[in-house]
DNA sequence: ACAAAACCGTTGTTTTTACAACAGAAAGAA
DNA sequence: TTCTTTCTGTTGTAAAAACAACGGTTTTGT
């Protein structure tokens, strides 16, 4: 577990805590630490989960297959961020998606109540913490109006342009690389992978955007 | 002011504060009360905001609308719900999106700052009010999830099936009014009013919903 | 190195949606 | 009341997306 202090350290969540009390405070929060091989699921829809956990190495999807097998990508987690914390208040019922391992991953698991009762020992940057905790849950919930944001174009192009533009600017250039391959691009944005690569295609050959894989230019 | 206060005990964010104290806390946390006409603004894209706030009267939709005038409502606030607590945090940049009073409106301000900063002086439900933050956000965080799984579907008929399920599970019955017009529907469903019109029709004319007005049954 | 699997672009067909336009019903204002 | 505006359903047409199928390329595993 210590291996991942350096990791813990820049998370949102531990934002402001030093090394030292990230350590005592891995214990105080009873931190477990588990490993998932590629494709492996760390929830399945409709458990009752009660970790917040922090993404240590990997990536993840959080997503639901429908009946008729389309897949609908919510969210990807990236290192050091953090998941299933909308579940952590009491009563929040089931969770509504699978949290699926897209390449080897390791997650820490802690405790949520024992992060939203203050204890009485040496944790002196528990509030800390349970402040980091809202402000995290607020980013996330930003980032989900945005990705609401390119849900509601409606058509394939404009979601894309919405998607791309906020990549680009996100990522504070006009080239950057998007953590998707096609058809999980095609999954995030709800829409048909091979009407997707058509419409980036018909937008490269009309000089709006150059491409090569993952890799995207604006122009 | 004063009015409000059975209002208040009954949202999220007091939940488990009593009267008094919120009578307290309302100067503790220099809460301000602003009416709006129907259609009138409260917020506008672009903006920063430093303010939690709760509705206490009225209707508000969290909206957007493109160069083309197509409008998309990401959200319907009702009375007692906050909104504006995503951009609490500091460094969480402008709102992406319009809120619009639908109906005659008021609106009371709590200052963020002295939300988040425990005081002092008497409100020893600061902390309680922290974590009803949380929780609060948390709920908003899995609404947007679940609207997400609407947006997600492909068909307009999945997207009216899977939004009216919700509602129906909900309303804890099988015949349940929504708060939406079907332009407002549409535009909440991102999809065309006309199309999604005769969708609705067509689902009622093969018996799978009845429906007059806002009011739906499904079968 | 080789076979198998995954990935991406491309095309033609079918289905669905968006758009525009209109008419009747309901609601609201004068 | 009467007139006006808003709301809803309906239809036909044009545009767009989904679907299915395939070939070439790259990646992966053995």
């Amino acid at each position: 577990m210590k291996k991942y202090i350096s990791i813990l350290k820049r998370t949102r969540l531990f934002a402001g805590v030093g090394d030292d009390e990230i350590l005592s405070m891995l214990g105080c929060l009873q931190a477990k630490l588990r490993t998932y091989k590629k494709g492996e699921y760390v929830f399945r829809q409709g458990e009752h989960i009660d970790n917040i956990t922090v993404l240590a190495e990997g990536k993840l999807h959080i997503q639901s297959d429908d009946y008729w097998g389309n897949r609908s990508i919510i969210n990807m987690i990236g290192i050091g961020e953090m998941f299933g914390e909308a579940y952590a208040a009491p009563g929040s019922g089931a969770i509504l998606n699978d949290v699926v391992a897209v390449e080897d991953s390791s997650v820490i698991f802690f405790d949520v109540r024992r992060i939203l009762t203050v204890c009485s020992s040496a944790c002196k940057f528990h509030s800390t913490v349970v402040q980091n905790l809202f402000f995290a849950i607020s980013e996330k919930n930003r980032k989900l109006v945005q990705k609401l944001g390119h849900m509601s174009k409606r058509s394939t192009r404009e979601k894309l342009i919405s998607y791309l533009s906020e990549q680009a600017k996100y990522q504070n250039s006009a080239t950057f690389t998007i953590p998707f391959n096609r058809q999980q691009l095609a999954d995030f944005l709800s829409v048909d992978r091979s009407a997707m690569s058509n419409e980036l295609c018909k937008m490269r050959d009309e000089g709006l955007i150059t491409f090569d894989k993952n890799r995207f230019t604006l122009n």
